[in-house]
DNA sequence: CTGACGATTCACT
DNA sequence: GTGAATCGTCAGC
């Protein structure tokens, strides 16, 4: 298990980031426990230029203030009034490049994910989906602004690859608001896996 | 100060 | 497929 270093977040091109995430592990330690996840979803959102993302225009505002920090820093904000979704912030400081991290396939601590979540049995719902999977993983908005190149959250390579063929690509999820961003095709996935949100799998 | 609105999830028909 | 839950954020007054 090799962590991402800095220069795997600070390249410049969100959307090559978003699919390279694609197979890497999501790893958080509370200082308890461990809980780790394959990514297998994701979705990039392409700072000022994208109409869907919050720094559309260069707006910048207490939430969404962390999208301008360095690489490789995490952005957790609450959708909906009670959901956490994870974003990791790419590119350099000052230009607001996020990648949303929506679907997880559970590889360790299924047990307190599944506390976490009320559940009493394992089941793909788990981690489907961005608000579900920081409940499983113990992520709240007190990450928010957290280096991933830290011991306790950050995202590790452990060798496994995702063939570039078994990746698919669609629009984005919940955007459709977004005139002509609602169209563009930055969302990732691994097709087939049943751990993966919205449509199609 | 106020109101409209989400990068969602879940229960229910 | 439909609708409720639930509240921090932010533009606008």
């Amino acid at each position: 298990m090799k962590k991402l270093p800095l220069s795997f977040y600070s390249r410049k091109n969100v959307l090559v980031i978003a699919k390279d995430l694609i197979g890497k592990v999501l790893i958080h330690h509370n200082g308890k426990a461990l809980t780790a996840g394959r990514i297998v979803e994701t979705e990039a959102y392409d700072g000022v230029i994208d109409r869907a993302s919050h720094a559309y225009g260069g707006r910048r505002t207490a939430r969404n203030e962390i999208m301008y920090a360095e690489a490789g820093t995490a952005y957790v904000y609450i959708c909906y009034g009670m959901h956490h979704l994870f974003n990791v912030v790419t590119n350099r400081k000052d230009i607001p490049h996020a990648i949303l991290i929506r679907a997880l396939e559970p590889l360790q601590g299924l047990d307190l994910m599944l506390k976490r979540r009320k559940k009493k049995k394992p089941d793909h719902l788990v981690t489907r989906g961005p608000g579900s999977l920081s409940v499983a993983m113990g992520i709240t908005v007190k990450q928010n602004g957290h280096s991933l190149i830290s011991d306790d959250l950050y995202i590790a390579d452990d060798d496994v690859r995702i063939p570039s063929k078994a990746i698919a690509v669609s629009h984005r999820i919940g955007v459709e608001s977004s005139r002509e961003a609602a169209v563009y095709p930055y969302r990732f996935y691994v097709k087939g896996n049943p751990f993966v949100s919205g449509h199609p799998r």
